[in-house]
RNA sequence: GGGCGAUUAGCUCAGUGGUAGAGCGCUUCGUUCACAUCGAAGAUGUCGGCAGUUCGAAUCUGUCAUCGCCCA
């Protein structure tokens, strides 16, 4: 990348981090708002010059009007301006045209050395905040970076590497003079030898940075030069206490919440800083990064996350990619002397701020054989690596080669390491033996699907699609999967500051796996926040439980005997073994389309459902009759097959149960893990059974509601009614008899022309039937639990009606919408006409 | 200030134009031979407000409110 031109060193504003003494890119600043200050200062005008300071509310109408001998300025960083270079003003505000161009003083350090800036204009300064006026401090702030780099401003750094006051270089007295001559002009400094002069007045040389502030604003209050208001204006947001004078003059010092930069690891202030760091030119790179996405070679789920993505690329800045950190890669950068015309070239005697800001000679190679290389060819002569940090040994070797004494020229490696992101930016490729052209690479880059939290998308994603587009020219993936970020129960980021960390092994410890697995993918819908709670944690635990008595009920009833793995289905006669078989293949279905889409969540939903609600709800109770009677062999050959077919299904979202269940039922000659995904479908739904099974659930379930809400107790079987039945009733009936009596407990039933005084009604879809009760039953309650049924249907009826009623919505609505709810209105009808009849019957009863 | 998103049952959340669901919790009942880490039955929603598009809106559009995240 350097080679292409897409790397490059600068000295640009960075954020420092103080305590771990390196560069950090923006992403590891959390910017939080503290409470801060503003301090209002003046500067006075260069030789006592005088304005007319003019000001005006909106409708032009003057509200003050004074001469002033200075510029107000206001700061939340007072330390910072022993570095100002300028004071800077909106070209359109009035207030200072007149002083635009002329030198104001910068009220701080020895009285005989003040330093003189210039007021300039530019467009950043806001004239509705503060005084309107900004002081310029380049080295030091981001935005005065840009205003100075825009007004040929120098930028003079104030601080050393852990945020302390500079001690090195000239005295003050020789630094500020050199200073002023810029300021009026009569010379121009390099980046380089800006950067050198140290600005820092004698006594506060070595003082930690907030010390310092303490001290500059303490001298120019003491100096007079602090503007002053009352002792009760508001700004200084402090109560006065029982002595202090309402009108009395303070320095204004306003209490402002600021937003205040932080290192995300370090905890302590960043410090905006000029220093010389490596650069990827992102804007170079970037643009095939965002086709990749535009035109849909990658996709990033959920959509939003495009979005962001565009947003963020769209607008990103030089990549900062050298830190100053002890581990990680270090930059394969070698540098030496330069040559020119045959001189050497270098700033001898090298000190630690000269050697690392100096041009040098650059070689880069992949290790220090080949810069070794390159350089011996560059210079025509042999070399020498030295350690940077090794000034001495590098200056006696820079001296010996100036005297001739010995013709080896030093070099040394670039002693910063590369940014992680930038390393781990090559992680598709770098894995698979990149550069080397290796069998792995070949195989598996590109590769498929990238699974990530959704806070990685720039850190990560964004920047292994440009380095590998900008590297080897190809896409890194096609799929971005963003899922939410694991929050505790609360919705709060987990912190160990906090102690609101959930530690997974001790939920594995308390649920297992399998739960914390299930758990985590039921909750894994796309984007958004997940909060994990254990209540529901505990909620799947009981799901594996479920999945296991349904196993072990199999095996109690002689299903595992002799079993072995069978990918097809078996063919059974019994209507419940062919339904549950079809809902089997529905499911399998479901939860395809669900994880082709990545919605793992659909797909555990649709799994739970059907294990819990159908196979171990219904299918083990109907099959209970089935087990003593002809058809035994299929039903165990139809269960081992169901249940085999859920611990396949079950298998990628509850590895550790299904696994162990796998061996224990059956012969196996894989495992489960590598067990055959099943294929099959629609094909397998017989929809005669699955009528069936729906109208007998259904019965089951009005027989069941009718004896709970009229308090039947639950152990009584009763005799029940047939009133009416259509054939297709009859048949089901005669077919499913033996399970519908032991689910509903009902000990027979006989057909009846009329339901006899005070019994029940049970209305069904093709017949009703009754529950003499006379004896165990309160009339009003069952008359009051039929109006509720009949006033409930009645208000859907209504609905549906309506709608059919509509031309418009007959005329437009998809044809089988519109069949669709007339059979439903056409079904409620009829069963309400059945519960009509019965609350009439308990009328005439009564 | 800019960007992104959210607002649905008591709680946590699904639900991309056909009239609202799940889990947990809650109430009542239950020692029925897989399972009380269970079973049966039940209650609970002007889908944040307003306006619009549409035969039809939780879903699309606009707007307001509140909240969250990211970036300044």
């Amino acid at each position: 990348m350097y080679n292409k031109g897409l790397i490059y060193r600068g000295k640009r504003l960075v954020n420092w981090d103080p305590h771990f003494e390196t560069a950090i890119s923006d992403l590891e600043v959390e910017n939080t708002e503290v409470d801060g200050h503003m301090w209002h200062f003046k500067y006075p005008l260069a030789g006592g010059a005088t304005y007319e300071y003019v000001e005006r509310d909106e409708d032009g109408n003057v509200t003050l009007r004074e001469t002033r001998d200075y510029i107000s300025i206001a700061t939340t960083r007072p330390e910072t301006m022993l570095g100002d270079g300028a004071v800077a003003v909106h070209p359109s505000d009035a207030r200072y045209a007149p002083i635009i161009g002329k030198l104001c003083e910068i009220p701080v350090g020895p009285k005989e050395h003040r330093r003189l800036i210039p007021i300039i204009t530019d467009d950043y300064p806001d004239p509705d905040f503060g005084s309107g006026a900004v002081k310029i401090t380049g080295a030091h702030d981001f935005n005065d970076y840009g205003v100075a780099k825009r007004g040929g401003i120098p930028c003079y750094r104030l601080m050393d590497t852990k945020a302390r006051m500079r001690d090195d270089s000239v005295p003050y007295a020789e630094a500020a003079a050199v200073a002023g001559d810029v300021a009026r002009g009569a010379r121009t400094l390099s980046e380089a030898e800006a950067d050198a002069l140290n600005l820092v007045p004698d006594h506060l040389r070595g003082l930690d940075r907030f010390e310092a502030r303490a001290k500059v604003v303490a001298e120019i209050t003491a100096e007079g030069l602090a503007v002053m208001t009352r002792a009760d204006d508001p700004r200084l947001g402090r109560k006065l206490g029982e002595g202090d004078d309402p009108a009395g003059p303070v320095p204004l010092v306003e209490a402002k919440k600021i937003m205040q930069p932080f290192g995300d690891r370090s905890k302590v202030v960043i410090e905006p800083m000029l220093t010389d760091q490596w650069f990827v030119a992102t804007d170079k790179i970037v643009g095939p990064a965002l086709d990749a996405v535009r035109d849909g070679r990658v996709k990033i789920m959920p959509e939003s996350g495009e979005k962001t993505y565009f947003h963020w690329l769209e607008n990103i800045e030089p990549w900062c990619i050298s830190r100053q950190l002890w581990w990680g890669h270090q930059i394969p950068v070698w540098y030496g002397p330069r040559l020119e015309n045959g001189q050497y070239e270098a700033p001898f005697p090298f000190t630690r701020q000269s050697i690392s800001s100096f041009d040098f000679k650059r070689f880069v190679a992949s290790n220090a054989e080949e810069a070794i290389a390159l350089a011996n060819e560059y210079y025509g002569c042999q070399t020498a690596e030295y350690q940077q940090d090794d000034l001495q040994g590098i200056s006696v070797a820079f001296n010996d080669l100036m005297n001739e004494d010995n013709q080896v020229v030093p070099i040394w490696r670039d002693p910063d390491v590369l940014d992680t992101w930038f390393s781990s930016g090559l992680w598709p490729i770098g894995t698979l033996g990149w550069p080397e052209q290796t069998e792995e690479l070949q195989k598996y880059f590109p590769t498929s699907v990238l699974v990530t939290g959704s806070d990685i998308l720039f850190f990560w994603v964004a920047r292994m699609m440009m380095m590998q587009l900008a590297v080897v020219d190809e896409i890194p993936f096609h799929h971005v999967y963003l899922h939410g970020l694991v929050r505790d129960a609360k919705g709060k980021k987990m912190s160990k500051s906090l102690g609101n960390v959930i530690d997974p092994l001790e939920i594995i410890d308390d649920y297992g796996a399998d739960a914390l697995r299930f758990t985590n993918a039921s909750m894994a819908s796309l984007g958004g926040v997940l909060k994990l709670d254990t209540q529901r944690i505990a909620g799947y635990r009981n799901f594996t439980t479920k999945l296991w008595n349904a196993c072990r009920f199999a095996e109690m009833n002689g299903v595992w005997e002799g079993h072995a793995t069978r990918a097809a289905p078996p063919q059974p006669q019994a209507t419940v073994n062919r339904w549950i078989i079809g809902e089997t293949a529905r499911v399998r279905e479901v939860v395809d389309a669900a994880l082709a889409d990545y919605r793992f969540n659909d797909a555990a939903q649709a799994l739970y459902a059907f294990v819990w609600g159908k196979v171990c709800d219904w299918y083990v109770e109907f099959a209970k009759p089935l087990l003593d009677g002809d058809a035994a062999d299929e039903t165990r050959a139809t269960m081992a097959w169901v249940l085999d077919q859920c611990m396949i299904l079950l298998h990628p979202f509850m590895p550790f149960i299904t696994e162990e269940l796998w061996h224990l039922t059956g012969q196996r000659e894989k495992l489960c893990a590598h067990a055959d995904w099943p294929d099959y479908g629609a094909e397998l739904v017989d929809p005669q059974a699955e009528r069936e099974m729906r109208w007998v659930i259904g019965l089951i379930e009005a027989i069941r509601s009718a004896r709970t809400q009229l308090r039947v107790p639950a152990g009584l079987w009763l005799e029940m009614l047939q009133i009416d039945l259509d054939d297709a009733g009859a048949a089901a009936w005669g077919r499913n008899a033996a399970m519908i009596r032991r689910l509903a407990r009902i000990a027979a039933l006989e057909p009846a022309a009329a339901a006899p005084r005070g019994s029940v009604t049970v209305a069904v879809e093709g017949g009703t039937f009754a529950l003499p009760l006379a004896d165990v039953i309160d009339i009003a309650a069952e008359r009051a639990r039929l109006e509720k049924t009949v006033t409930k249907g009645e208000k859907e009826l209504k609905g549906l009606e309506g709608r059919l009623k509509n031309p418009h919505f007959t005329a437009s609505a998809p044809e089988e919408v519109v069949t669709e709810t007339r059979e439903k209105a056409a079904t409620l009808d009829a069963e309400l006409t059945r519960l009509r009849g019965a609350l009439a019957q308990l009328t005439r009863d009564a």
